[in-house]
DNA sequence: CTGAAAGCGCTTACAG
DNA sequence: CTGAAAGCGCTTACAG
């Protein structure tokens, strides 16, 4: 139980240490301090020890904002995604944070949640956190929010997939090129009548571009092409399971089921396995993303898989590097996609 | 493409915007801008307009570090939790964001990996950024942390698992009763000789505690206890199908596995309909977690559902509360769990 | 409802 | 390698 109820607004009570304090213990100047805790390669090995003594025995938190402020220069990396509910933006996060937190800098996270006027609000507001740089996830921002991040100046990388016009750095895959890939997979099979089924195209417009890579792959094939199946509420296994009784009675059915994500994809396996839907003789399924748990349904779903990892530590990667001015590198990296094919295609 | 190359510590561009500048162009003092910005109600809608305009036209972006350090205390949230790979924690900090970002708040994530020291390192970082208060995973912290919060004297809360000894507020549920209750669920159904399979229970030790409640509640019942079966990696669907394997090869075989988490079963039951194990004639499985695709698995998993998201969610508005300053509430709650009985035992 | 003064706790040049 | 001065861009009392 604590002591000392909080007080708004208060300085972090009496006993809070500041640079003074531990400079005037270890008998040194502020500025010392500030440089053996910073930059301790400036600093002779005996003042360091001392002031490493001054703050363990003060129990000296350094106020990071303070530090901010002098410097202009936060150590906080502000990462905006569209959605936490997503294994994808979580195992990118995940990447990100490794990287970032091996290098010293903290994570500000923001959530969109696919609205682009809330993207620009997290934007602007992580901005007045002065951070060294920001990753965002897409190219599609609203022409403010560009133009926001243009003047700012400092490094940004945009992940995901890769765009013609990214404001500075970017890291990603062509989700159009995918969905193609899936489509002549698809079609080599002898599926020849292929739905596509997702989940709010419009606002998930990298599920959108999977679909019109796939769809162009159709018409140049000469193959039959569906309008694509969508619900307007998020991506589900079980939406992916209720998806798959919708399309079988589509009249004609379709032959395959091209699922925007493997989170659906999954759902409609494991519901063909409980109804004893017959999966691929009677409908195959193929999905986005390379889940894990892909590989263990039965039967095993074939889908694409998506670096996700790599796109966060790629990304993280070449943000640190901007931040440190290394050699540049290319602005644009294409961390590509596999094809994983198995049993249910 | 940018115009301008980035700058270590650089202020941002030559046109960056101070609170002067928008005063100035404003025709008011820069308090007054701040109180239009912060504190509307304390200004004329007279002024309020002239100063939104004035803007909108500088594109003025506040910087919260100059704001943090005038004020002590900052709009960051630090959430410390042990692990990202987890679904459990990713919905937890879900609930927590979706609270806080409402409230305009930001959200400053550290993972410890499991790791005290370096939930320390993060915690004692994240304090020198003067947030109004933080949230933390688990109740179990080094005696330096602790004392480090305490004497902060902000308010903290502690999710996950309820404890006796937490330093603020705490939210959670108890995992030995959870483990006692499926201890009894399983032996009621018949099922003799359990054995309990997870992962690094020494780190996770909320999986220990549910382990411990599960072993006292056998000893209880005068029923037959095993070791648990344990392996060093993280947890994983496909780690969750080779234990299963692994467990059959004992002597005897166990008539029943409890998980400890539903990601190993769920991954149990997949290597079970793949390889023809009868499940739950053979052996019954069970899990924890309650997560969505453990109603999907055929057979259903039986489980028990942790609140993840009101875990979030309360912790968060319990935080929100007490930097508000609103009527305490209680200290402590218990949002308990939930047996979810299905095929699979 | 509005403003002039002081200060938050650091770091950045500039000297030595 | 070490230090004295100035300042980062805000907000908090204190007045009026």
């Amino acid at each position: 139980m604590r002591t000392m109820p909080a007080t708004s607004g208060q300085r972090d009570g009496p006993g809070a240490a500041t640079l003074k304090h531990v400079a005037a213990r270890a008998g040194v100047s502020p500025i010392t301090v500030s440089r053996a805790l910073n930059k301790p390669a400036m600093v002779s090995a005996d003042l360091r020890d001392r002031v490493r003594r001054a703050v363990d025995e003060l129990g000296y938190v350094q106020n990071r904002v303070a530090g901010a402020l002098a410097s202009a220069e936060s150590r906080v990396i502000p990462v905006v995604v569209p959605s936490l509910s997503n294994a994808v933006f979580v195992e990118t996060i995940q990447g990100i944070q490794e990287v970032v937190q091996r290098a010293g800098f903290q994570l500000l996270l923001g959530n969109t949640e696919y609205d682009l006027d809330r993207e620009h609000g997290w934007i602007a507001t992580f901005l007045g956190w002065s951070p060294p740089g920001l990753i965002v996830a897409g190219t599609r921002h609203q022409p403010r929010t560009r133009a926001l991040l243009e003047r700012w100046g400092r490094p940004v990388v945009e992940i995901m997939e890769v765009g013609s016009r990214s404001i500075d750095m970017n890291v990603g895959l062509s989700h159009a090129a995918a969905g193609a890939a899936m489509a002549r997979h698809l079609l080599a099979r002898g599926h020849a009548d292929i739905l596509f089924a997702g989940c709010r195209l419009d606002q998930d417009y990298r599920a959108g571009q999977r679909f019109r890579g796939f769809d162009r792959a159709l018409a140049e094939c000469g193959a039959a092409r569906r309008r694509p199946l969508t619900r307007d509420v998020p991506s589900s296994p079980a939406l992916g399971g209720d998806m798959l009784v919708a399309a079988l009675r589509l009249d004609p059915p379709p032959r395959a089921i091209f699922y925007a994500n493997d989170d659906l994809a999954v759902g409609a396996i494991l519901r063909a396995q409980r109804d004893g839907i017959a999966v691929p003789d009677r409908v195959a399924i193929a999905g986005f993303n390379g889940l894990d748990i892909s590989g263990l349904v039965t039967p095993g779903l074939t889908t694409i898989a998506s670096p996700r990892l790599a796109i966060g530590r790629i990304g993280a990667e070449k943000l640190l590097g901007a931040i440190a001015r290394d050699t540049p590198g290319p602005r644009r990296v294409d961390v590509g996609f596999e094809l994983v094919v198995r049993g249910s295609t």
